[in-house]
DNA sequence: CAGTATCCAGCTAGATACTG
DNA sequence: CAGTATCTAGCTGGATACTG
């Protein structure tokens, strides 16, 4: 065992790493982190994932290709990953129907849906504090002449 | 002017692209979602960013070998790195003391503090929702045999 | 319709070494 | 003490082509 300087700051970034690992906190933000994740939330949710306000309303399962549509920048392979990961962990179902072509819809669980109320809060947050935070970014990046 | 069917969908896309550039949620996940971000933002709102819990409290103008020192893992080019980019974004003060050697303490600002505050939901919502989320992916990547 | 498979560019963050 | 500078591995996400 090792007991140098160096060795006992290896040992203690080692332990802070397994801290993280487990963190509830950190493991949420690594969840929602993904470009497409909170969209396809939103989506979901009733909200408004694209600027038209026509898509606002309540959640309703929704189909792939409807999904597809309405973020219009998510490549399919991102589209499918992502619903995949959030089918993974109980916030979305995924529902075949054996038609032909087959149908495949998506819908938020509970805790997806929880999830979505959540993420309102930070939506609020952002839109009453973002400006202020763009607005010092501009300043900061302003040349002092 | 492009009218194919291909042209349209890449004019859509590029479109939803400049939508999600200017989005306040969008840049709010964009802000917070770095790895060190919210610890040094609970580090410095008196939260818990060790497992330890000597270091809970309220919010404290920290030194920068103190946050070195808390969190364990961190680089000396992240941290500086992701402390001036919080500094240029309005969420924390930057104080340098001209003593032998110099002494540079770092503190939430209100908007910083602000967006701590926020980030407490996150925190509750993590800790009461993702061992069911844990669960959920556990038994996704069960086998069934 | 709803995917799968493969390849690749760009970015994030870590390691390491050096300094006013 | 509080950084800066450089190099690089690994991961995320995009492009493209193919399929039951």
């Amino acid at each position: 065992m090792t007991t140098t300087a160096a060795g006992k700051r290896a040992r203690a970034k080692a332990e802070y790493d397994a801290f993280l690992a487990v963190c509830p906190s950190r493991r949420l933000l690594d969840r929602i982190s993904g470009k497409w994740v909170t969209l396809i939330l939103a989506a979901l949710g009733g909200g408004s994932p694209r600027p038209d306000a026509d898509c606002a309303g309540d959640p309703r399962p929704m189909r792939y290709s409807e999904l597809s549509r309405l973020l219009a920048g998510v490549s399919q392979k991102m589209l499918t990953q992502t619903l995949r990961s959030l089918e993974r962990d109980g916030l979305v179902t995924r529902t075949v129907t054996p038609t032909v072509p087959v149908t495949v819809t998506y819908e938020l669980t509970e805790l997806g849906l929880s999830l979505h109320h959540m993420m309102r809060g930070l939506k609020t947050w952002a839109e009453t504090h973002m400006d202020d935070v763009l607005a010092h970014r501009a300043t900061y990046d302003t040349p002092t002449d």
